[in-house]
DNA sequence: TACTTTTCACCTAGGTGCGAAGAT
DNA sequence: ATCTTCGCACCTAGGTGAAAAGTA
């Protein structure tokens, strides 16, 4: 299924001449398996990861971009498609479920013709990670706060929206489970690939939504079958 | 509105190594203007054609492809959408209504990293034509058969089909209609470009449905508003 | 018990021809 | 009289969580 809420970055500092490819990725944050404890809100280390699963790269459809087109549009991974089919034939990205995730967006530059995507010896790279989007993998929601969230925002979600309308109080609640799980988070935090684009690009994520800060309740996504 | 029967081209003796752009656009067949001969079923000339319109390239989505893409899929343009608004914002072809067309697919080569997509001289092209695929552009249809034809193949206009099947005597109807505005047409025509492309590259037109040989009764496509 | 899979009603998003109304 | 526009019911295509059924 789609990962939702979707994760929207912006870059600077790009050349508007240079052609790019930009990708997303998600990596294992650590080598535990979660069990949520509903009697206290939140999520708890049940052992050790199960193994892990094929890496896949989501590259962006839109790729290869302009700097140009960069600078002046927001990148938007909404099409992004997660499962727990460790022998998914459609390319989505393969999580464990109950297991801690980052997504991670990836930009290339291309400098020549020698087009092969995987070939990144002759481009540069860097690496961008936002702490405050790790998640938990689920397939199905561990707290009724989250599904209400989802419902009152996912537009296709519209037709339960009468039955669970979030409450100001639970609107609260939200606000204080996300301050719970989001602690030691900077709101925007760079890592650096091995390479450098040789300027000062850097890519922002999206503020426009209340889930581009989510905390690891399954609040970013969930994994489901992939038929 | 979209184009129906969509156009689908197949490509042979391209360099898999390389990179193409695939174009479409549809030019005035003559500066004529025509009406519709109910009691003759035919198009009769109705004057000189109205003044021309703003020139629109459509550039195929999947652009670029590699060659080894082209020679294994058939590229498909059912994503071509028309309009009579001179004024267009969508970017969409703009044709007038009850005039005729061919339209034609384009195929660009990119030589190197000079990637400015209308700047041709450094990179080599040539142009298809399907003589098979003129029609006559219109915002309502000028003969129900043709209703009736496009009902019974557009999945879109599922909801039509049991008050308006083709009988089998109206399917021969259609035939001979075809026949009638077809004459003088090879099956597989191929206009070259000034530049050419220095191999015996080639375009073959689909033909796994009935509409890939239509005719001029507007059974390609018609003009409807854009909003 | 604690997840996972399957099915389904209900949405979004957008492509159809129809028919009434509009335009010239 | 002849075309064009607009609103609409009816489709395709596919993204939702609920709930029932499955798994271990």
């Amino acid at each position: 299924r789609r990962m939702f809420p979707t994760i929207r970055v912006s870059f600077s500092g790009v050349d508007p001449e240079a052609k790019y490819i930009v990708l997303m990725d998600i990596v294992p944050v650590d080598n535990k398996r979660y069990r949520y404890a509903y009697h206290r809100s939140s999520w708890l280390v049940a052992g050790k990861a199960d193994p892990p699963l094929p890496a896949r790269l989501y590259v962006h459809p839109d790729s290869p971009f302009t700097g140009e087109q960069l600078l002046k549009q927001m990148v938007s991974f909404e099409k992004v498609k997660l499962t727990n089919n460790e022998l998914d034939q459609h390319g989505h990205i393969i999580l464990n479920s109950m297991h801690k995730y980052q997504p991670r967006v990836h930009i290339i530059k291309k400098k020549d013709h020698t087009a092969s995507l995987l070939n990144l010896k002759s481009e540069e790279f860097r690496t961008f990670v936002f702490p405050e989007t790790v998640f938990t993998a689920v397939t199905a929601y561990q707290n009724q706060l989250i599904t209400k969230l989802k419902i009152d925002s996912n537009p296709f979600a519209k037709g339960f929206r009468d039955s669970s309308r979030l409450t100001d109080i639970e609107r609260e609640s939200v606000e204080s489970l996300i301050q719970k799980h989001s602690y030691a988070r900077s709101p925007i935090r760079t890592y650096g690939g091995e390479d450098d684009l040789g300027d000062d690009s850097q890519a922002t994520q999206s503020r426009g939504s209340a889930f581009t800060t989510s905390d690891n309740l399954s609040l970013s996504s969930w994994v489901s079958s992939s038929t």
